[in-house]
DNA sequence: ATGCATGAGGA
DNA sequence: CCTCATGCATA
């Protein structure tokens, strides 16, 4: 059966990108309605997408489990001289270099947890199990910044990686995003790894059997910096042409990668991953282990769900691969990770604005009326929201970038044209511009694909979801 | 899973 | 200032 088609497994994508055409119909909300009491959309609109498309699939497994931290954080006479303010600890989820095992008991749910032998004293690093309580500052420090302590990768130490950031990457990532990506995989046909043999042998688990929870590993020690550059990113080469090969990537490989090996790979690590037992949180430091850049957990949540770039995809598309291998072969998967370097930064972050329903929407608004607003723009709507000149800049930059990741072929009749910025306030004069991200090109057949511009659709609901003064804006 | 934020690199 | 990769914090 071909898996992909009529899986369930669209979860994780709610614009799904094989175009769904209900474009009219489609789904509206999922940020800006969601808890707008202060207004309604008048006809029935769908709610979230992403209800649309429950997590059912792996959502038992997975969900939870992902970020984890650790209670103590004086021990920090680690890597770096500590910035670590004993005091800071107030701060939400961080991962310290050290793990006490006595503190695996106060473990809220996971008190049993049991620390495995192969726990290094003093490097092993507990996950999951041990969380901070419920210490969260974000209000306290109300006024808005808030100290942070972060854990922060570091640059790969070997000089194997040569991929740094996103420096190299291939050139051209032309063809419309997941453009609606028609052909299926064949379900068995997607043995592009040597070492599928999935859950080879039963130790693999993860998770001893001591205790029923999985994900707790630990972190070993091995020293040993796998140098391995893997992930060769061809600028060369980064067709997609459709259809076409089936095995040839091996980790080594170059990135002639398709959309639909990106696809079938996605969903073989989320598959394999899960199996595992691993969390994406798990991946992402195994990544470190592996290459010496870590990720988060957001960052192979992301990737799982298609919604990187497809150079971004491309890029990291080997690294995940590698530790896919490296996993399934692995006798103890859990070595594989191991917290590189950790170290406390204390800088001051913004504090996470929460927007209201009704002002999302009236950003969407606006975003629809020009998707680029010039600084002026972003003046005004700033002002007429009442918000922060940068707030309403980001959202804007944030808008764009989501646009592009998830640019649903919602459909062609709808389209979003990309506007270029324009000329005056607010009254933008719309030139359809073709973003980068998705040329139509590779496309056959399929019409141009629009921008990402799900939810509000509609100006007269707009209208009645905005304040009267916004609405003259909008209308002119 | 996703919203808002940061920072690098590029005009 | 923007885009892009990425992550913290949160729903």
């Amino acid at each position: 059966m071909a898996d992909r088609s009529h899986t369930p497994d669209i979860q994780s994508r709610p614009y799904d990108f094989s175009r769904a055409r209900a474009c009219s119909t489609h789904v509206l909300g999922q940020e800006g309605m969601g808890n707008a009491s202060s207004f309604q959309l008048p006809h029935g609109v769908l709610p979230d997408p992403s209800l649309l498309y429950s997590k059912h699939t792996y959502g038992a497994i997975t969900a939870a489990t992902t970020q984890s931290f650790l209670p103590f954080p004086p021990v920090a006479s680690d890597y770096r001289g500590s910035d670590l303010q004993v005091g800071d600890f107030g701060q939400p989820k961080h991962w310290f270099p050290f793990a006490a095992p006595e503190y695996t008991s106060q473990v809220p749910g996971v008190t049993a947890a049991t620390q495995p032998t192969n726990l290094s004293p003093q490097i092993a690093e507990t996950r999951e199990q041990i969380r901070l309580p419920e210490i969260k500052t974000e209000e306290d420090n109300g006024e808005g910044y808030a100290t942070e302590m972060k854990v922060q990768q570091y640059p790969t130490p070997a000089p194997s990686t040569g991929m740094t950031h996103g420096v190299f990457y291939p050139p051209a990532w032309n063809p419309s995003f997941w453009p609606g990506i028609t052909h299926i995989t064949p379900p068995g046909s997607n043995n592009q790894n040597p070492s599928a043999s999935s859950a080879s042998s039963p130790s693999l688990s993860p998770s001893p059997p001591s205790n029923g929870i999985q994900g707790n590993t630990f972190f070993s020690v091995n020293s040993n910096q796998v140098s391995s550059e893997p992930q060769a990113q061809n600028p060369a080469s980064n067709t997609r042409s459709s259809g076409s090969s089936s095995g040839g990537c091996s980790d080594s490989e170059e990135e002639n990668i398709t959309t639909e090996e990106l696809e079938q790979f996605a969903k073989e690590l989320k598959h394999k991953r899960i199996t595992l037992g691993f969390t994406q949180a798990d991946v992402g430091l195994a990544l470190g282990n592996l290459y010496g850049k870590m990720f988060s957990q957001t960052t192979i949540c992301r990737f799982e769900a298609l919604q990187l770039s497809f150079k971004n995809m491309c890029k990291l598309k080997p690294l995940l691969q590698r530790w896919l291998d490296e996993a399934e072969t692995s006798e103890n998967p859990q070595d594989m990770y191991k917290i590189e370097r950790v170290f406390v930064d204390t800088r001051k972050r913004k504090r996470r604005t929460s927007l209201e329903g009704a002002v999302r929407s009236a950003l969407e608004a606006y975003f629809i009326k020009c998707p680029k607003p010039n600084t002026q723009e972003i003046t005004q709507i700033s002002d007429d929201l009442g918000l922060e000149r940068d707030v309403v800049r980001v959202w804007f930059c944030n808008r764009r970038q989501k646009g592009k990741r998830l640019a649903l072929p919602l459909d062609e009749e709808c389209e979003g044209h990309y506007y270029e910025q324009s000329p005056s306030p607010l009254n933008m004069a719309p030139s359809p511009i073709q973003s980068q991200a998705y040329p139509s090109s590779s496309y056959t057949g399929a019409p141009p694909p629009s921008l990402y511009m799900p939810q509000l659709h509609r100006p007269d609901v707009l209208k009645q979801a905005l304040h009267p003064g916004l609405v003259g804006h909008l209308t002119g």
